[in-house]
RNA sequence: GGAUGGAUUCCCGAGUGGCCAAAGGGGACAGACUGUAAAUCUGCUGCAAAUUGCUUCGGUGGUUCGAAUCCACCUCCAUCCA
């Protein structure tokens, strides 16, 4: 298949225009551009990267802005590697941390990688994803080979990483097993030759090591593109499972709605932005009346909705918006609520606190009882004094903000 | 290897024999106000069918009527010296 200059320039152009698109960051531009002009020449895919840390198995919406960038990639043809660091695992990404991560068992990085795939899945395009775990090659290296590693980077630009150096400077320990995640994970590129790397901001130290290890062992250096980190529900913190600030990719309509409705006001925009496809023209029309003092509770319905509806039929993103309108907005008993399950014939409240434990409603009969004396629990709606009280099939109980159960007597 | 300081509840941190389920702050949660936003105010924050009982202050054992607090040993961390 022979191409006219021409032609190919202009592919070129739109590739890069592609990868580019919403990103911080694109180191190696030049090179980068050298690399898709040959692909496109040769027919040949670009090898991208990406590092994905088994310890956090559900997906959320920050690792959506990056895994929708590679998407968009591999709609252009390319080919997206994804390295699961099942033994990088052992050490723990220090990126962000306080403090050292304990080292997980292998069984715990078998099951995540599993919930991983399972989710990465509905963003990604199976066929065209190569999925490795980094443990194959790095299981294989020797003393060595590891020194050899290790003789790549010095202390001083170890500790040049802000991690380390605010811990270092904060009396935090430091072990010397976790100066080589980046150098494990730089030698994942190596290994795969990768010509691009992604990730978000946080990882710029990690994926800058890649760039100078593969030039260290004599071949080309990847490109590295990296996203914006996107905060999560509280505005102020990078979106993680373990602050609890994050909207799950696989959550349940009405709670994914919710969240977003939660977010701050200042981060409608961004979030327009890194979670939607929405246009740019339409993007720029929600900024304009955000700026004309339109109330903002309009657009973050929108976005709500449109969030949503990336993971879910468009039927479950209306009963979304329904439930969502009739729980908060009307303050009223929404139609669709779980079941709880109460073995008993009949009963009061004292009899529902084992199944609202297990159900996940309530940590424990202390909290219900709190709850219960700052009037936070209601019956069809009713606010409930205390927990003698009785509780008749059928009878919808509103535990807190967010939780509504039908109780079933079996 | 030596010297010193340290480990407290989700996090930071006070507490050095009983008044300690443990100050204060942060976070979380609940209520008021709202747009389930923000800000603010109030409450609340080990468990248990609960004026009481049970389990918690790095671990184990001890002293004592009584231990987060005293003693012994152990584990881990930091700082300084080598």
């Amino acid at each position: 298949m022979t191409i006219n200059e021409t032609e190919l320039t202009k592919q070129v152009r739109h590739q890069m225009r592609v990868i580019r698109k919403g990103a911080v960051e694109l180191i190696g531009e030049e090179q980068l551009e050298e690399k898709i002009r040959k692909s496109i020449e040769t027919g040949k895919p670009l090898t991208i990267k990406f590092g994905m840390d088994p310890s956090a198995p559900d997906l959320h919406l920050g690792h959506a802005v990056v895994l929708r960038k590679l998407k968009q990639m591999q709609d252009l043809g390319h080919n997206i590697v994804i390295i699961i660091g099942d033994f990088t695992a052992k050490i723990g990404d220090p990126t962000g941390r306080s403090k050292g991560r304990k080292a997980m068992s292998e069984q715990e990085v078998m099951l995540n990688a599993q919930t991983y795939q399972e989710q990465v899945f509905h963003i990604l395009d199976k066929e065209k994803t190569t999925v490795r775990f980094n443990g194959e090659w790095l299981e294989l290296l020797r003393l060595d080979d590891v020194l050899r590693l290790a003789s790549t980077i010095t202390v001083a630009r170890m500790l040049e990483r802000d991690d380390f150096k605010k811990r270092f400077v904060g009396n935090v320990p430091i072990s010397l097993h976790e100066f080589f995640y980046p150098l494990l994970q730089a030698f994942d590129s190596v290994e795969l030759q990768a010509d691009l790397e992604l990730g978000g901001t946080d990882q710029t130290f990690n994926i800058l090591m890649g760039r100078s290890l593969q030039k260290e062992m004599g071949m080309e250096s990847q490109a590295a593109l990296f996203m914006p980190i996107l905060e999560g529900t509280d505005g102020v913190e990078k979106m993680s499972k373990s602050l609890g600030n994050y909207i799950g990719i696989h959550e349940p309509a009405e709670v994914m709605f919710r969240k977003v409705m939660q977010i701050p006001d200042d981060l409608i925009v961004k979030y327009f932005e890194l979670a939607t496809d929405i246009e740019p023209e339409e993007l720029d029309k929600i900024k304009e009346e955000l700026a004309d003092g339109v109330n903002p509770k309009e657009s973050k319905l929108l976005l709500a909705k449109m969030i949503t509806q990336l993971y879910h039929t468009e039927e479950e993103t209306k009963a979304a918006q329904e439930f969502f309108k009739e729980a908060f907005t009307n303050k009223g008993i929404p139609e669709k609520v779980d079941i709880l399950q109460v073995v008993l014939e009949q009963g009061n409240l004292y009899d529902c606190i084992r199944p609202l434990i297990q159900a996940n409603v309530v940590e424990s009969g202390a909290a219900l009882r709190r709850m219960i004396s700052q009037g936070g629990v209601k019956i069809n709606n009713e606010v409930v004094k205390d927990l003698a009280e009785e509780v008749k099939e059928g009878d919808v109980l509103k535990v807190g903000k967010k939780h509504f159960v039908k109780v079933n007597f079996v």
